[in-house]
DNA sequence: ATAACGGTAACATTAAAAGTTACAATTAAA
DNA sequence: TTTAATTGTAACTTTTAATGTTACCGTTAT
């Protein structure tokens, strides 16, 4: 899973959780909606997990939910939990070109800026604000029926 | 090459042929600068040329070299000549899962303004603004050799 | 006890990126 | 006018990263 689709996916699996509440999934049953395989999903989860988005229990009837109110996980947090390359990274550092050498420094600042200007527009949506725009897209009738889940 | 590596790596050759004023470099000399192949960076500067950002010479003692000012090119213009994916890539939609084939929708608007914040910043920053940097980091006196050119 | 689950390691497969070789077309210069 | 250095690009190989798969241990509801 490319970085970016990984990041994709993590908000649609908090979304789902948060569209289901009162139950926890399966990594089967999320693996369906996105077309994958449940080791893929629990890894995934796992980066989740460590940045206290997602947790899980154990056993028969076991499976995942969010960690926390959906109104305190947001979309810049998800960024955080699944991003696993700078934004720029640069090549191999050639020390005897001094442009090569040099870039880190010369774009750290404005690099740090735009990041900054990002991150307070994806801080401003959470899973609680998708969820709820999702089910206006649905109509509260057919709200609560995510995916068929086979369990 | 990654995308966010071709992203550096262009930034690096546009700030690489600005310091080096009225050259044009050869593929072989920018590869020796990036520690890749000349056919690697003929690749990635195809890309630039597309954009208007970069041109070439044919023949003996052509090369590349900025097709416009410095400070006409800014680090959004790089970025959008680099990208080779959007931001936010969703995984295939599953037209069974409410949340899966509603995803873009719920997301577009916050990520649209994510995207713009990004750009506003990126914008501000030229190669003629990073050369500059480069060159009071360096200081004057060994401001014109950034690399030992072999040719 | 049993069966359904997560966690995780090991391995296999696939896809993407990077590197390489080759060569036609162009052009400066000997 | 020949030669050599260059880009542009295609074809191919190699390497690397992502993804998928299988397997098995520990946990827990039934």
């Amino acid at each position: 899973m490319r970085a970016s689709t990984k990041y994709a996916t993590a908000v649609q699996i908090c979304i789902f959780l948060k569209h289901m509440p009162d139950q926890v999934l399966s990594s089967t049953t999320i693996a369906k909606s996105v077309n994958t395989n449940p080791v893929v999903i629990r890894r995934l989860i796992q980066e989740l997990r460590n940045h206290g988005i997602i947790a899980s229990s154990s056993g028969t009837k076991g499976g995942f939910y969010l960690a926390k109110e959906a109104s305190a996980i947001n979309l810049w947090d998800i960024y955080l939990a699944t991003r696993d390359e700078e934004f720029f990274k640069r090549p191999k550092v050639n020390p005897e070109c001094v442009v090569s050498s040099n870039l880190k420094a010369l774009v750290y600042d404005v690099f740090g800026e735009a990041e900054e200007a990002m991150k307070s527009k994806l801080q401003q949506t959470t899973i609680a604000d998708l969820n709820t725009h999702l089910e206006n897209i649905l109509g509260q009738s057919e709200a609560k029926t995510a995916i068929k889940q086979g369990r």
